[in-house]
RNA sequence: CGGGGAUUAGCGCAGUUGGUAGCGCGCACGGUUCGGGACCGUGAGGUCGGCAGUUCAAAUCUGCCAUCCCCGACCA
């Protein structure tokens, strides 16, 4: 992609209604920007992450056995009076059409997946069923904030499993942890599984928490959880403020190690939803004894769009964001610095033809009239992984310098495809 | 939903005895620059959030409304 063409440019300034530290950097950086309060425009740059991410989560969800599909946005509303949640789900956006009819816009999907498995779930031969979808949610908040982190429109990714019994839903609550545990890690994410309350549904569930200092919620957990990921030991303890049995201070009911509290981003939740939805819809499956049972469900979220937010809260300096490797928009960062002719532009056009052609994500900046500097500063706030520059200085060679890093080097063409492909 | 703050050019802002609007960035054009947000010159860009009121005259005073932000409550 050449800058010049880009849709959506760096600013100096983030707008003055935007506090949060995600908000601020995806705006100047040309991510994002505010249609109304809680709902973000997604530049072509915010996408690619946007689908960086969700494609993570993909790939994650289709490795535990995942079926992609998508519901619909607009729901039914005699669903939604059935189990209750018309008037009971507080943030339920309400639409009313010219025909004066209503219809929920989607904050989740139980009341159009139940009713949509019921059409194809008949026996335990059925069973398990695993569907997902990434997909466009709507939440009627009192108060939108924090950028990315709380919003009206949000993009999110939602599983839901249908299961014989208990112990097989059990079974796959277990595999979808590891599944996220992984998926976070992908995405240069430490997040923290963390026992919380189970709401309306059930005694317990599981959140993931991403400690920053913009986070909403409060946990109590053990440091050494830090270093406990996929594959290695370490403490596993953590629990939401809300429902906490413990204090700060007080030392891990598993290790002893004295226990820390800190503010933290709810990235996912994963929670068993029993028969509550199966029985309300009649949701029912033919066991061998030929008995009728109600399917055994659980609920597994992502927020994608919140996600982004928190990789900005997390991964950033003074001068702009440091987007992991998996989910930068593009893989480099190509910069060309004007020489008097047009010689330097002549050769970076080439390198950047080489590069695409050997498949690698490039964002040339091809401007003419912008300099060094301009292109430096613009380069550190998007924040893409690596940077490279052709100049008169460097030459037949190409000028390597990571975001994280203050180092530069300088490689061949070859060098540098090699080590990128 | 309660409390507080804000709204003037694309963005950041200034604008008090009330007299029909200005700066920086950005943008366009010309020129000089060219490795950490360069410089000079010229220029375009505004129903001062909306509606009503007071006044000879309103960005400025009054009322109502809208929107945005923050704190709190809320967050299956």
């Amino acid at each position: 992609m050449r800058y010049s063409k880009l849709f959506g440019k760096t600013i100096k300034n983030a707008p003055s209604d935007e506090v949060a530290v995600n908000a601020k950097l995806l705006t100047k950086a040309g991510f994002i920007r505010k249609e109304i309060a809680g709902v973000y425009n997604f530049l072509p740059l915010g996408l690619r992450v946007l689908n960086k991410i969700s494609n993570i989560v993909r790939e994650e969800m289709n490795a535990i056995g995942g079926q992609e599909l998508e519901l619909t946005t607009l729901q039914n509303k005699q669903s939604w009076e059935k189990t209750g949640r018309w008037s009971s789900f507080d943030v339920l956006f309400k639409a009313k059409s010219q025909l004066d009819i209503e219809y929920p816009l989607g904050p989740t999907h139980e009341e159009v997946i139940v009713p949509l498995a019921k059409q194809f779930v008949n026996s335990y031969k059925d069973l398990p069923l695993y569907v997902y979808q990434i997909q466009t949610k709507f939440r009627d908040e009192k108060r939108a904030q924090s950028g990315l982190l709380r919003g009206r429109e949000f993009l999110m990714k939602d599983l839901y499993s249908f299961h014989t019994d208990e112990k097989d839903f059990e079974k796959y609550y277990e595999i979808a942890k590891k599944a996220y545990k992984k998926l976070f890690q992908r995405l240069g994410l430490d997040a923290i599984e963390t026992q919380a309350g189970g709401g309306t549904f059930s005694k317990f569930s599981h959140e993931y928490q991403v400690v920053a200092e913009a986070g909403e919620d409060e946990i109590i957990y053990c440091p050494a959880f830090a270093k406990a990921s996929v594959g290695k030991p370490g403490c596993h303890f953590s629990q939401n403020q809300e429902i906490a049995g413990v204090k700060e201070n007080e030392s891990c009911p598993i290790c002893q190690k004295k226990l820390a509290k800190a503010k933290a981003i709810e990235v996912g939740n994963i929670f068993p939803l029993k028969t509550k939805f199966s029985e309300t819809f009649g949701l029912t499956y033919k066991g061998k004894d030929g008995k009728e049972n109600p399917v055994v469900m659980g609920c597994y979220g992502i927020g994608i769009s919140r996600l982004m937010g928190t990789i900005a809260e997390v991964y950033n300096d003074e001068k702009g964001i440091i987007w992991p490797k998996s989910v930068a928009p593009y893989q480099v960062h190509l910069i060309m610095i004007n020489d008097k002719g047009l010689r330097i532009k002549k050769r970076a056009d080439e390198v950047y033809e080489k590069l695409q052609k050997a498949g690698i994500e490039v964002l040339y900046d091809d401007r003419e009239d912008v300099s060094a500097g301009g292109k430096f500063a613009d380069a550190d706030l998007i924040g893409i992984p690596v940077r490279l520059v052709v100049s008169e200085k460097t030459g037949d060679k190409i000028e390597w310098k990571k975001r994280s890093e203050e180092k530069t080097e300088f490689l061949s063409e070859e060098e540098l495809i090699r080590r990128l492909v």
